[in-house]
DNA sequence: GTAGCTACTTACTCTAGAGTATCATTCACT
DNA sequence: AGTGAATGATACTCTAGAGTAAGTAGCTAC
């Protein structure tokens, strides 16, 4: 009754390049987790077998485990891999000296890029439900890190003077959900790029949708 | 590995109160709507059995299929219900004469409160991968109603003047990002009611984060 | 040229859980 | 008080798919 994962999603492999040498197994890795990710896009996590994974690399279920410890440790590491997107959005600002705004304007762009690239259903949509209460864990306090981070960088503007919101803790929620979404819906190929979409979204909550100048 | 669902989410069952009469057959399949909802918001759609649905209702798993055709019909239903709510928004606004941008707000209010429901995970998380080909096209053309809907709105507001942005697709998906992200943190007992949420969630939307009067 | 490691494969095991075949009970109605 | 429809339970079937056991090819080192 359920739309199933067996038709592969292509990729390409380290292990099969021609006669080329060997990969190395860090590319290898990488390669997996890739491939991964793509395959849980299309069908999701639990609709996606390692059978399937293994055939788009073109080796066997077996191999997968001599580099991933299990499925939820593939899921983990592409939520990570994702995630690094995101953090390095925040580094980039950590000791600017712009208004808070500016800076939130530019983790925002990294966050909406960061969803939208391969990675980003993982991190979006890797439900606690599908980890381990440990993993789990640690991803809820990843998680919690960056929306602490939106938090902070608004309240900064708050006291700067570049933001005015009524509740910090709200808005950083809206924003976090409004670029979660864009995992749902954005495809590549698309008429707007992420960076486009990004900008687009920063306009959207910099500038509200009443009219400014005529305030009700 | 995996976090497992078989500590029943626990409900009332029509089936099981005292010595009463039996309930009637709608009773009863309502009653199993909402506590599928209810597993599924805590365990997920592909971490909640039949069983363990079964036996929050002190019933076994064939008396389900009594009801329901299958696990999907479950899930649709559940969606369904859940977009009630929000249909019943747009009705609530299709004649009115106020500008776009409060009928707008009734409208968003109304799909916050949805989402914030029991049955808000079914209409937010259910992946088209977890259905059939045809149930998934099915939610995708009364999701898509929605968005329309929001979008046909926010682009009555520019006309009517209610309204300034630059993307109204972009603004519709924006909200509904926010929105829809809602169903990820949102459990009963918060602080905040979900009508709370739902009016500053809109004012945010209204105003934007910079402060009105000294537009950059 | 053989010991031994790395990287894979073939060929399984094992379980959860969706869905079903079949029988039992109860109630409504005559 | 007997018949049949509506509900339900018992006791299965069957498959997908995660994970594993055990063996093998090939490279490196001496």
């Amino acid at each position: 009754m359920v739309t199933r994962a067996n038709n592969p999603v292509k990729v390409v492999s380290p292990w099969r390049e021609g006669g080329k040498a060997r990969a190395n197994r860090e590319l290898k890795r990488e390669a997996l987790i890739r491939a991964a990710a793509r395959a849980f896009n299309v069908h999701g996590f639990h609709n996606t077998s390692l059978d399937a994974i293994a055939n788009a690399l073109e080796v066997t279920k077996p191999t997968l485990y001599y580099y991933v410890r299990n499925k939820e440790e593939l899921l983990f590491q592409c939520f990570l891999t994702g995630l690094e997107g995101i953090r390095s959005a925040f580094r980039e600002v950590a000791e600017s000296k712009e208004p808070a705004r500016a800076r939130l304007a530019i983790v925002l762009r990294g966050y909406a890029v960061a969803i939208a690239s391969e990675f980003g259903w993982c991190m979006v949509r890797a439900e606690d439900q599908d980890l381990s209460p440990q993993m789990s864990q640690h991803i809820k306090a990843l998680k919690s890190q960056i929306d602490l981070g939106i938090r902070q960088l608004i309240t900064d503007g708050m006291r700067d003077g570049s933001i005015r919101v009524e509740d910090p803790k709200m808005t950083a929620f809206a924003m976090a959900g409004a670029l979660n979404w864009i995992a749902h819906w954005y495809r590549d190929n698309r008429p707007l790029t992420a960076q486009q979409i990004a900008d687009t979204f920063v306009r959207i909550f910099e500038n509200g949708i009443v009219p400014r100048g005529t305030a009700k």
